[in-house]
DNA sequence: ATATTATCATTGCATATGCAAACATATAAC
DNA sequence: GTTATATGTTTGCATATGCAATGATAATAT
């Protein structure tokens, strides 16, 4: 490349992905908090578990889904088990295992801020996106940053 | 809609939004910090810098760019100013704002680190991945989180 | 000109979170 | 079977960060 500048269009998008999370967490939080009074992180947690198989996760595989330490899930589920979101279980085979599963009111609770996550996410595509645009969009986000539970 | 469930492309796009992000500031932060004793958001703090209007910017409009508090800006600092990265620059016109700007040194590690990130950036496209396919996903990006400074 | 309001930076406080250590339990090696 | 190693969860500690209040300065209104 002889001229000058290099158009690091990958840097570019990487730094658009950083950009585009600071802003749509920011948006959601707060309504979520607002509206449903669960933080965004709270919400994704559940989340997690609700579609796990059997709906329910250890608190490790709940912190590699969310991305972050083990014990920062021991320290969010203390709140949302004292509210009666959520609940601990314990594994039959193996007694080091403390599941967390959804309460019947956590399941509600659940189920209404994600239909406003729904509708918050729907607007972030509201002008300008076809479906296919959508589709097309997230898809190449798997790429990036496919499921790798485990 | 007749039949259950709808497919919610808009937050299936929002949640890989957040995965992606969850999975590239854990990869970028680790490896920027082990080699160049900067973490990831000193480097955009920096980036931010560099690439301002008059390679300067106040503690308040470097918070709107890193969607931070003002507060954190001003902790930010301190250390990177203590080692020589940056600089501070008071406003002849105005006696409240205090321009962060950057150091020879600093610019100096800034694009060494930036280089870094620019091969990291890379890495993140390198298999299945044509230019058009990155120029495309920075642009869909752009229209999610489109630059808002001031 | 003075008073009110707005803006910028900083600080105190509360909360959030990673890391390493500790403890309990399970698995593997022998 | 006992010992060594690995895994799941929790806790202590250090750091990071948002929010609200403070102080300084500027801009606006009257």
């Amino acid at each position: 490349m002889l001229n000058g500048m290099m158009t690091d269009s990958s840097s570019n998008a990487v730094l658009g992905i950083f950009r585009a999370n600071a802003i749509l967490e920011e948006r959601f939080t707060g309504a979520l908090s607002a509206v449903h009074g669960l933080a965004l992180k709270e919400l994704l947690l559940m989340l997690y578990v609700q579609r796990a198989p059997g709906s329910k996760l250890s608190r490790v595989d709940l912190a590699k889904r969310l991305h972050v330490n083990p014990s920062t899930v021991t320290r969010m589920t203390l709140p949302l088990e004292k509210i009666g979101m959520i609940a601990r279980e314990a594994d039959a085979r193996d007694a080091r295992l403390a599941y967390v599963t959804l309460t019947p009111s956590g399941e509600e609770r659940l189920n209404e801020a994600f239909a406003t996550l729904n509708r918050m996410s729907a607007d972030v595509f509201q002008d300008r996106w076809s479906e296919e645009d959508i589709e097309g969009f997230d898809s190449l986000l798997q790429r990036i940053a496919p499921h790798s539970y485990s």
